[in-house]
DNA sequence: GTGGTCTAGACCACG
DNA sequence: GTGGTCTAGACCACC
């Protein structure tokens, strides 16, 4: 297991949420399993050079997403995956996300083709970086 | 020309997003087209309850990416579409938005293909709105 | 690194772009360089006595422009050059501004000669500086 | 003689200036010359499809600045120029927007060399008009 | 009437 | 502490 975070701080993302998406990742495309062992609230803000509180409200939103656990004097742990949301919730979470992307790309110039391509491409990294950890 | 724009005070997506987001769809889709005039900041702030300042902002958005022109003491007017970004920065605003948009998306539990095929639909409504009002 | 902003409140140049263009001015001569951290929007209002909204108008401006990086909780920072306009874009904007210039210069009796002088002389001055501090 | 005034309503110039600056230019051009007529505030406006009090703003700034006079139930005309400018005062106004150019054009990523040639383009341009009318 | 600028001061998210 | 958003209300230039 190798957790392997990174940080770009010159994004508009908070550091928590990266964090917590590239967590939420690590267990979904099982690179990180359940009863794994996550690095501690200092240990990981230390490794990225971090204030100890950013790290520390990640792992509490995981914790309180049901993802991770944290087990007072022996460390955090991955717990097993429920779905959280339902199949209705997700689509209304995601929508407006696949709506501001086409609104900004097309006002950007873009073709519906070339998003369409960007897309798929970025899509495909992900599943090969999947495929490669597996 | 019918603009008709839905506020959401309770979503974390700032109002002036909301606007310029719904603008930029009208546009795309037909509903307004070039030359028409846009409702005056006053007009818009008072129907949707909001500071016109607020309003303002969300037109000068527009107008920087060149959607709209703010013509002062006259109003505000769809002009013709133009290329405002360099190819660069356009892919390095996009990125961004398709990444948080797939992370989203495997993070609930959506298999890349459901996403793919999520994204086309949305994509082909677009479209067709257009094709439909020209 | 030393900032050293002035302001003209009589001016009919609003404000804010007064605080755009010293910034730039100070970023392409190089007494500011890539990575610097400006004052803070509170710290910058204070200094020049205004209000902080205007400041931080300021700094949205040179953010989008692609001079800045706004980093929430974190501060202001200089960021490398890249290229934010289409060639196309960039023409339009700098035409309208020499134009002017030519204009106001022609009517106020300096023959195309003095102008073509004064402008070379100003330029060269910008990259004397620069050269001086790098 | 012949005025041939263009009015750019999608500048952001104001309309008032256009009108003024150019007129200006004819006369510093010799397009128009002393004790020729110009057209009177309705007709002007009602050639370039503008609001009377527009143009007659314009009229009165330019009376203002001695360059016209009108005469009231004869009409509009140039009168004799003076140097209502000292070179001192001239250099201060016109610094400023040598400045601005250089700054902004920079920051849009031209090159000196690409300015200065843009300006000598435009600056000649300018003169040739003034041949050809002479 | 229109939009543009600025101030004052509030609340929030982030680190 | 930082910047981001929003409201309220003022004053100005322009048409």
């Amino acid at each position: 297991m190798h957790l392997n975070i990174n940080i770009n701080t010159g994004s508009n993302v908070p550091i928590y949420k990266q964090i917590t998406e590239q967590v939420r990742m690590a267990v979904a495309t099982g690179r990180v399993t359940v009863a794994d062992q996550l690095p501690s609230v200092r240990a990981l803000a230390e490794a990225l050079v971090l204030n100890p509180n950013t790290v520390a409200r990640a792992y509490a939103d995981l914790a309180r997403e049901g993802v991770i656990e944290t087990r007072p004097g022996r460390g955090v742990f991955i717990i097993p995956k429920r779905k959280v949301l339902s199949r209705e919730e997700g689509r209304r979470r995601i929508e407006p996300l696949i709506n501001t992307l086409i609104s900004e790309g097309l006002a950007m110039d873009f073709t519906p083709d070339e998003l369409q391509k960007a897309f798929a491409k970025n899509l495909s990294r992900w599943q090969q970086e999947k495929g490669a950890k597996q």
